[in-house]
DNA sequence: AGGCGCTGGGAAACCCTTTTCCCAGCCGCA
DNA sequence: TGCGGCTGGGAAAAGGGTTTCCCAGCGCCT
């Protein structure tokens, strides 16, 4: 039975003071050694590097970040509890940090201001870098109260203050995206079914809806916007409303791809073909929802990993010393699956 | 116009000897006026929580780690990505970690062992206390290669090794929870419609199913189960298949929420009533699919997000030296919704 | 042969906090 | 008055790694 070269739990970890005496040359030589500085014999330079291998040695990153006053570590607060938005953005901006060499400390507060100063000040003890801050939605919040100065950037609910560096998805865009795919797709009648009208995103998406309709020459089915809730079931409610509102209605524009699935529903058990009759797009392309939607949704992906990644990046810029600043919404994509396909009597120009 | 009272941007942080010069002591009185050890005059000791109070000062954690031997922190690698089974156990154990005044840094592996080699090593350097390991699915997985010893949990997916500490919830319990209120509302004939055989999770809850409809005298709907995908679209299609082999089917327990939704629709559109003809059970509690199935499901709730605070309180202990050891399972929680309401005919006792 | 300059590597300071040891001064008691 | 013990606080080391400064030795040139 063999013992396995583990360390006992109690000693001591291998210091570069252990490296140094087994290849026979001072600490000081074997840092530069090691971090390829100063000027060494190769000869030398190999011994210690074999030393290292041996004993594996590895650097106290807390020893390193005290000289240099740096950590490589970043805090990643999540305002409300992370979920299904906030979520691709945390892995988006976790992936580019850890590519970056920086680890992540995950603070989820939960919506709560008094978590969310305990965060700070742990993670200014803890010498950050950098902060990023998420939440849920994409309304505006206060910015972090810093005791100390730290580069920070607000991802998804941006900030504020104008002078912060926020990132959001550009949900203008995104809604020109839907009414442009649409029109070009031959409807004409566009209803538009969304949630709360105090949701930030609720309300810029109608605003740009109805301007890209109204650009265009067409109206806004209905006449109105048909607030709501995020739910499958205002989705179903919705759908019948604008049906009776408008019934050559020949588009819904849903205001998340919940709705938009409700609102598929409505239409199938109401008799209503989509996408032949009725075309139906949603918004965030929530694979499980967009996918197993009956017919699948044509949605606007948000590129949420992608803002999370981007945040990092204007996070390391900041931290380097090039510090943007500002306001900047992301462009969304567009994901055309089969609720939106041709309309009756289609397939060849007339 | 008036200048922020912030530090410059380029300023050094404010030290214990910025604080002890303000107090006129030394260094470590000031240390021992903050932490409250040493025996010091109360005026002295308030006069350095003063200067440190009007200095701002935040202790170096890099410091304090460096010289106690202990970050008071820890590594959080989830080995898939971050889904909807890991995110509440991810939430739970950094909530639980949080309040024992530790720090989580998050490691997304995305399913790559170079990553995770990667990130173990990152997470030694930084002298990390300990590690909590989890998983997308409750499979077991192979223990991480750690080259220092330090504690380890793993969470929703085991690790292969028996000797490590794992939590995991308790599917069997979880199968037979739905399968006793099945049969204490008065169903007989269950079929079990689940995801693939060869996932750990289908596999236990399918073999507890049968086994506990068995211990009750009854036998499964089909006399198999139907193994297929987590997916809405298998559920739809299972719930014919089930129907076809036994008309007399009066329950359907499905692996997952998104299955069982599937399962109501199909139900729905072949013109069987649910609950009243067919009662359906789904498992995960996953909210948004729970509610908004019609209609609304009964299911079984993992609790992951208690696994997860769970997970942190067994490596704090082991942290503090007394460590657990072995496979844990934890309860899971039956939560009724009206699709396994009261059957045909119900109400009194024959 | 003497001096200059380069090479290779060591000594020590530094980052910040905690803790151990030690000492000065004071009080009380004999 | 002399001494023991207690109180309050300071000095210094430790923790691990990096960096600056410096020096010994050697080769080369005149």
């Amino acid at each position: 039975m063999t013992v396995t070269p583990r360390r006992e739990a109690g000693a001591r970890a291998v210091t570069i003071s252990d490296v140094a005496a087994l290849a026979g040359v001072s600490p000081g030589t074997a840092s530069k050694a090691l971090n390829g500085r100063g000027r060494l014999r190769p000869e030398t330079r190999e011994r210690v590097l074999d030393a290292a291998r041996k004993l594996d040695f590895r650097p106290n990153a807390m020893a390193q970040g005290l000289l240099s006053g740096r950590s490589f570590t970043v805090g990643l607060i999540t305002t409300d509890s992370v979920g299904r938005f906030s979520l691709p953005v945390l892995l988006g901006a976790e992936d580019a940090l850890g590519a970056g060499r920086m680890s992540v400390f995950l603070c989820d507060t939960r919506g709560d201001r008094i978590r969310e100063q305990h965060y700070v000040r742990t993670l200014l003890e803890r010498r950050i870098d950098g902060l990023i801050v998420t939440g849920r939605r994409t309304d505006p919040r206060p910015p972090l109260v810093l005791p100390a100065p730290v580069p920070v950037v607000y991802a998804l609910g941006p900030s504020t203050d104008p002078a912060d560096v926020s990132l959001v998805p550009d949900d203008a865009g995104g809604a020109r995206l839907v009414v442009d795919h649409l029109l070009a797709t031959g409807r004409r009648r566009v209803a538009h079914l969304t949630g709360p009208a105090h949701h930030a995103a609720a309300a810029v998406r109608a605003e740009h809806t109805t301007l890209a309709l109204r650009a265009a020459g067409a109206e806004l089915s209905g006449g109105r916007v048909y607030f709501g809730e995020w739910s499958e079931a205002w989705g179903r409610q919705a759908a019948l409303i604008a049906l009776r509102a408008d019934p050559e209605v020949d588009a819904l524009f849903c205001g998340s791809d919940q709705i938009a699935r409700g609102a598929a529903d409505a239409l199938r058990e109401a008799g209503r073909r989509v996408p032949a009759e009725v075309a139906i797009a949603g918004y965030d392309n929530w694979e499980v929802m967009a996918e197993a939607s009956r017919p699948p949704l044509t949605t606007v992906d948000m590129n949420l990993t992608e803002l999370g990644r981007t945040a990092a990046l204007r996070l390391m810029d900041a931290i380097d010393g090039r510090p943007a600043s500002g306001l900047e919404a992301l462009p969304c994509r567009l994901v055309v699956r089969e609720s939106t396909g041709a309309p009756e009597g289609d397939g060849r120009p007339r």
